[in-house]
DNA sequence: TACTGGTACATAGTAACGCTGAATAGCGGC
DNA sequence: GCCGCTATTCAGCGTTACTATGTACCAGTA
């Protein structure tokens, strides 16, 4: 992927990360295959769990311990009411973000 | 301004600084202003700098110093060729971040 | 002359984020 | 036993925007 798709990606991978744990829950392993599958092919595996760490700590996810038929026991991450509200800020702020660009982009000046 | 927005600047405040350079040309202090109008009220001075210096050195922008009646004389900077190919590029990354989460945001899933 | 305020640019230090690359570990099949 | 897939973790790095200053030029005013 491009530097600048990198770094548009800063401040906006975390809401995508909370916006696909908003339809259901998931482990980091699945949530790393559906961004592939979303088009984001090459964000890295330990950026997704540095992510979901970091949620984590702040208290938007809550987590369960599954032990899986397959490999190494699945971390379960699931969007709590604290994650919302700040998933719907996401919302918000990336709404604002995105008018001001579409202006930028039709008007040219 | 919030955090959220602080983090989803990062990589997006370039493009949207070029879009407006692709309006014509303008300097630093101009743009700081044109950046409050468009709603990004609690952009810094510094970082408008900072950000163009960047530019600058990459070769997006061309640089003219333009005495002032008022004040220190003016860097006045306007987009390129270059410039140019790397605003419709990140116009690209843009569209497909975008859509994305326009995805996301809808399906829920 | 001295002071204030607006214009205009620059920079050092900091924090946050995503990437790279590697390590660790469990399980099934050849 | 070894390879490949699943699954998580971590150290070190580069880029970006913010904070907080500092420099400099000019106009108006007392």
């Amino acid at each position: 992927m491009g530097k600048q798709m990198t770094e548009m990606l800063k401040g906006t991978l975390e809401g995508i990360v909370l916006a696909i744990l908003a339809g259901r829950a998931a482990y980091g392993y699945e949530i790393t295959a559906r961004l592939r599958a979303l088009g984001f092919s090459d964000i890295a595996e330990g950026t997704v769990y540095a992510l979901l760490i970091r949620v984590e700590q702040r208290g938007f996810v809550d987590v369960e311990k599954i032990p899986s038929e397959l490999g190494p026991p699945r971390k379960v991450y699931s969007l709590n009411g604290q994650g919302q509200e700040y998933l719907e800020e996401f919302w918000r702020t990336w709404s604002f973000l995105a008018g001001q660009l579409d202006q930028l982009r039709g008007g040219g000046r």
